[in-house]
DNA sequence: TCCCTACCGTGATG
DNA sequence: GTACATCACGGTAGGGA
C-alpha cells in the first residue's frame, strides 16, 4: 500500500537476529501507521594513514570471517567496504564493515585486533540513532511511503495482528514529501494521591484531558455531581478505567507534569499491588521504567509519553520569571491561569462536601498540562526536527545532548565518521582540569546615570566559534598558513582557515536564533520568547558543550579559545565605543552599556553600523535598547562596583532589574517588594524624595510588626540530602523540622522559612528558624538590618544617603527634612 | 567570649 | 546523567586574642 506519514515515535526490535526499526506515525487521514523497517548495520575501522592495497585487501578477507555466536544469536561480518571518509577534519581510508545486529557491532569491534587499523567508530550510536542517520526517517518531516501491509499477516511473528493501529507496513520505499501541519491527539493526566512517597498510599483520582474530553476517575466522595466526574468502586477499578479511556482515546500524545517522577510510577506501583498489568502500549505492552540519576523516564510504546517538565526545565528554565517550575507558576507566566486551590489533606480529613473541589482542582491540573502542551507545541515540533532524534527523548534530554544528536545528524553532510563517547577514564581525567578563564565582565563606577545605550552580541560565543573555526576538529598543533591564533590556557593555540564540521554546523544554528528572533520582534508574546530564548540557549550551549566533558567532541582548547577571542572581541569593541566619544559604564560577556553622552539615537544606530561592518566574521553587535536612566551600586564590602547588579529604565517606564535582591528568591517578598519600589522610584525621578518617605513607612511598619508573617518568608532550595550539609545553615534546619513533620523532601524542594525572635541574646539565625505555620513573632531587628536595610542600603548609598540612620532614628537631624 | 576570616552554599548574570 | 565561567553575599565554622 502507498501513504503518506509523518513519525511520531521509534523504538525496535530483533527478528531473527536483526534489528527491526518500529516507527509510529500519523498520515494525513489521522490514521495510525506503523513501519517496520531495517538497515544496514555497520561500523567502520579507520585505517592508518598510507597502509597499501595489498594490505588492505588481506584484511579484508580476514574481517570478513570474524563471526559471533556467544550471545544466543548468530552474528557476522556481512561484507567489507573501503571508503574514503574524513575524520575529525582530516581525510582517512576506513572499512565499513557491516554486521548482522546493532547490538554485536561492539564485540566486532573487540576482535579487530588488527595493525592496519587505526581506530574504531560508530558503533555507540543506538540503533535508532543510527537507523534515523541510515534512512533518513526524521521525525515530524513528511514523507510518501510504499510496502507491505501487514497488518493481518504472520510476519514477524504476527507483529501485525497485536498492534492496536490502522495499518501496519513493512516498508519498501520512501520518498520525502512537502512538510504539512501536524495536529497531535493529546491526551493530558493528572493524579491525586495521599502520600507523595511513589506507591504508598491509595490514588484517589484520575483526571483526563484531551480534544472535548474531561473526565477525573474517582472511587471518593458522593457520587451525583458533575457530568465529567466518573465513580468506581475502588483503587483497582480507577487504574482499569484509566487503562481503558488512554485505549479508547489512544493519543498521540499522554502527557502530565513530573509524570516520569510520580504519576505514571505511582500508576505503576499501585497497578503491580492489584496484580492489573498496565498494558499501555499500542502492543499490549507495560511502559519501560529507565532509570536515571535523578528520576527516571517512564517509556509506552506507540503513544509518547511526555514529561512537560523536563522538557520546560532545560530549554526554558533560564530565562522564565517564575521562580519555581511548579505547575503553578509556569501556567502563570505561559498561560495566564493558575492552579485551583485546594489546600493538601489526607483524604481521610476530607469532608463529604470537599470532594466536588477536589475534583475539579484535579481536572483543572490536567487542564492546565494540556494547555501548556499545545502552547508548547511548536517548540516541541521545532527542537525534535532540529536535533533529529525521537521526541521522546529530545524532550528529555539536556541542552549537551541536544548539541550532540544535532552534530551526530549532520555529520554525513561533511563525510564525517562519528567520535566516540569519551570512556570512563577520559571523563575522570577531563573533570579534574581545572577550569580555564570565562568571560570578561566590566567593574562599574557606582552611580545612577542618564541616557544610556547596550549594545549585544548576537550569539557571543556561537558567532565566535563560527568566525573563528574553534572546535576539536580544527585545532592545529602547530601554525598554519593562515591559521589563526589565540593566547589561552598559558600558551599559544592555533585553528586552521578551513572551516570545521562543528562551527559549520553551528552557524545553522544561529540563523534559526535570528530568524526566532525576528518573530519575536514583529509579535511579543511569551511562547516565541521562550523558542527565541530556547535557540539561544542551544547556540550557547554549542560553546559550553566543546568545554563539557561527557562530549565526544570535547576540546578544551576550543573553549578556552572561544572564551579568549570573546574577551578580546568585547574589550576592542569597548574600545572603539570609547573613542567615538560615548562612555563605556558597563559591560559582562556579550553586552556593552555605555553613556549617549550628548549624542543623539540617529547617531548610535549610525555607529553600529560602522562599528559592525569592521566586524570580523559574522560577530556582529545589536542594538539591544536605549535607556533613560541606569544605576549600579556598591559592592556590599568596599567602595568598588558591584559586577552583575543593576537596574535600568527605559523611556517607557519599564525596568529592567538584573542580580539585585529583587530577582533573588533566596530574599523575603517584603525586601524585594521594598528594593524594587526603591529602585523605580530613584530611576523614574533621579532623586532618592518618594524613596526616604516610603523606606521610613516601611521601617515604621515593621517596627509596629504590621506585616503578615507571608510576607516576611525566605525560600531557599534544598541542593542536596540534608546529611551531606557541612555547615547547617537555616534552610537546612528549616529542612530537619520539616522532615520531622514526615513532609517528603529531596533535591531541589523548596524550604520556606521566617526568623522569629528569640529570648536569647546571641542566638544564631538558625536557632531562631520557624516553619511558615508555626506560631512566633518576627524578629524586627533581623528583618530591619538583614532583610530591608541591606536591600536599600547601597542604592542609597549611590544618592549619598546613609540609611542606618534612617532606622535606628537616632541622626535623623542630618536629613534634613526629617 | 569576642572578633575576624575562610569557606560553604545559593542563586544570580550572561 | 551532566553546557560553561563569573559574581554577590548571607551565614557558619573555627581559629586567635
Amino acid at each position: 500500500m502507498q501513504t503518506d506519514f509523518t513519525p511520531i515515535d521509534y523504538d525496535y526490535f530483533d527478528f531473527n537476529g536483526r534489528n527491526y526499526a518500529r516507527i509510529i506515525g500519523r498520515n494525513s487521514n489521522r490514521k495510525r501507521i506503523c513501519v517496520i523497517d531495517t538497515c544496514d548495520v555497520y561500523l567502520l575501522a579507520i585505517l592508518k594513514h598510507g597502509a597499501n592495497e595489498e594490505a588492505i585487501k588481506k584484511l579484508i578477507d580476514k574481517i570478513k570471517k570474524i563471526k559471533i555466536e556467544d550471545k544466543g544469536r548468530k552474528t557476522k561480518v556481512e561484507k567489507v567496504e573501503l571508503h574514503s571518509k574524513n575524520f575529525l577534519g582530516k581525510p582517512v581510508k576506513a572499512l565499513k564493515i557491516f554486521a548482522t545486529n546493532y547490538k554485536d557491532l561492539h564485540d566486532i569491534a573487540g576482535k579487530l585486533d588488527f595493525s592496519e587499523i587505526e581506530k574504531r567508530r560508530g558503533y555507540d550510536l543506538g540503533f535508532i540513532t543510527h537507523y534515523i542517520i541510515e534512512k533518513k526517517i526524521i521525525p515530524f518531516n513528511w514523507y510518501e511511503i510504499n510496502g507491505e501491509e501487514i497488518s493481518a499477516s504472520n510476519e514477524f511473528g504476527g507483529l501485525g495482528k497485536v498492534l492496536d493501529v490502522d495499518f501496519c507496513i513493512k516498508l519498501e520505499k520512501h520518498a520525502p514529501k512537502n512538510n504539512q501541519e501536524f495536529k497531535p491527539k493529546v491526551l493530558s493526566y493528572d493524579i491525586e494521591t495521599d502520600e507523595f512517597r511513589i506507591g504508598e498510599g491509595e490514588i484517589l483520582m484520575i483526571s483526563l484531558v484531551s480534544d472535548n474530553f474531561k473526565k477525573v476517575i474517582t472511587w471518593k466522595g458522593k457520587k451525583e455531581r458533575f457530568d465529567c466526574i466518573e465513580h468506581v468502586k475502588d483503587e483497582a477499578e480507577l487504574i482499569e478505567r484509566f487503562l481503558e479511556y488512554v485505549k479508547k482515546i489512544s493519543p498521540d500524545f499522554l502527557v502530565g507534569y513530573f509524570s516520569d517522577g510520580f504519576d505514571l510510577p505511582y500508576i505503576k506501583a499501585r497497578a503491580e499491588k492489584h496484580k492489573i498489568k498496565l498494558s499501555l502500549g499500542l502492543d499490549e505492552s507495560q511502559p519501560k521504567f529507565h532509570r536515571g540519576v535523578g528520576i527516571g523516564t517512564a517509556k509506552i510504546f506507540g503513544i509518547t509519553h511526555i514529561d512537560l517538565l523536563k522538557f520546560i526545565q532545560t530549554a526554558y528554565s533560564q530565562y522564565m520569571q517564575s521562580e519555581t517550575l511548579s505547575l503553578n507558576e509556569v501556567s502563570k507566566e505561559f498561560l495566564g491561569n493558575e492552579k485551583k486551590a485546594f489546600p493538601f489533606k489526607h483524604s481521610s480529613n476530607i469532608k463529604d462536601d470537599e470532594w466536588g473541589r477536589y475534583f475539579e482542582y484535579c481536572l483543572h491540573d490536567s487542564t492546565l498540562v494540556y494547555d501548556l502542551f499545545q502552547k508548547f507545541w511548536p517548540d516541541i515540533v521545532e527542537f525534535t526536527k532540529t536535533m533529529q532524534e525521537p521526541v521522546f527523548d529530545v524532550t528529555r534530554n539536556g541542552m549537551s545532548k541536544n548539541v550532540e544528536d544535532f552534530v551526530i545528524h549532520n555529520l554525513e553532510k561533511f563525510s564525517e565518521i562519528p567520535e566516540k563517547r569519551p570512556t570512563y577514564d577520559e571523563i575522570g581525567e577531563r573533570r579534574r582540569k581545572p577550569p580555564f578563564e570565562g568571560a570578561f565582565v566590566f567593574e562599574p563606577t557606582p552611580g545612577l546615570y542618564q541616557d544610556i545605550a547596550v549594545f549585544d552580541f548576537t550569539s557571543s560565543y556561537g558567532s565566535t566559534i563560527v568566525t573563528f573555526n574553534l572546535s576539536k576538529s580544527t585545532l592545529l598543533e602547530k601554525p598554519e598558513k593562515d591559521s589563526c591564533s589565540i593566547e589561552a590556557l598559558g600558551k599559544k593555540i592555533f585553528f586552521s582557515k578551513k572551516l570545521g564540521f562543528f562551527p559549520e554546523m553551528l552557524k545553522e544554528i544561529i540563523k534559526k536564533r535570528k530568524q526566532f528572533k525576528e518573530e519575536l520582534k514583529k509579535e511579543d508574546d511569551n511562547v516565541k520568547r521562550a523558542r527565541s530564548n530556547a535557540f539561544k540557549l542551544l547556540a550557547n550551549a554549542s560553546y559550553g558543550y566543546q568545554s563539557f566533558f561527557g562530549g565526544r567532541y570535547y576540546s578544551e582548547e576550543a573553549g578556552a579559545a572561544t572564551a579568549a577571542f570573546a574577551r578580546k572581541e568585547i574589550k576592542e569593541a569597548i574600545e572603539k565605543i570609547n573613542k567615538a566619544s560615548y562612555k563605556v559604564i558597563y559591560s559582562d560577556t556579550d553586552s556593552i552599556a555605555f553613556l549617549l553622552n550628548g549624542k543623539s539615537k540617529a547617531e548610535v544606530t549610525e555607529f553600529l553600523k560602522e562599528l559592525n561592518s569592521g566586524m570580523p566574521g559574522i560577530m556582529e553587535l545589536e542594538l539591544e535598547g536605549f535607556f533613560k536612566r541606569g544605576l549600579w551600586v556598591t559592592k556590599r564590602s568596599g567602595d568598588i562596583g558591584a559586577k552583575k547588579k543593576y537596574a535600568l529604565i527605559d523611556e517607557k517606564g519599564r525596568l529592567k532589574i538584573r542580580g539585585f535582591e529583587t530577582v533573588r528568591r533566596d530574599w523575603c517578598k517584603l525586601a524585594r517588594q521594598v528594593q524594587n519600589q526603591v529602585l523605580k522610584y530613584v530611576l523614574e525621578d533621579g532623586n532618592e524624595k518618594r524613596s526616604l518617605e516610603y523606606i521610613k513607612e516601611v521601617v515604621k511598619k515593621i517596627k509596629d510588626r504590621k506585616y503578615e508573617i507571608s510576607d516576611l518568608i525566605v525560600k531557599t532550595q534544598l541542593k542536596k540530602p540534608i546529611s551531606e550539609y557541612k555547615a547547617i545553615t537555616p534552610h537546612v534546619i528549616a529542612a530537619k523540622k520539616m522532615l520531622e513533620r514526615k513532609i517528603p523532601l529531596g533535591f531541589g524542594s523548596l524550604i520556606e522559612y521566617y526568623i522569629s525572635e528569640s529570648k536569647e541574646k546571641r542566638a544564631l539565625v538558625r536557632d531562631r528558624v520557624k516553619l511558615v505555620d508555626e506560631k512566633g513573632e518576627y524578629d524586627i531587628k533581623y528583618y530591619l538590618e538583614s532583610q530591608i536595610l541591606p536591600a536599600v542600603e547601597n542604592i542609597m548609598q549611590v544618592l549619598k544617603i546613609d540609611v542606618n540612620e534612617l532606622i535606628d532614628g537616632k541622626k535623623q537631624k542630618t536629613l534634613g527634612e526629617f
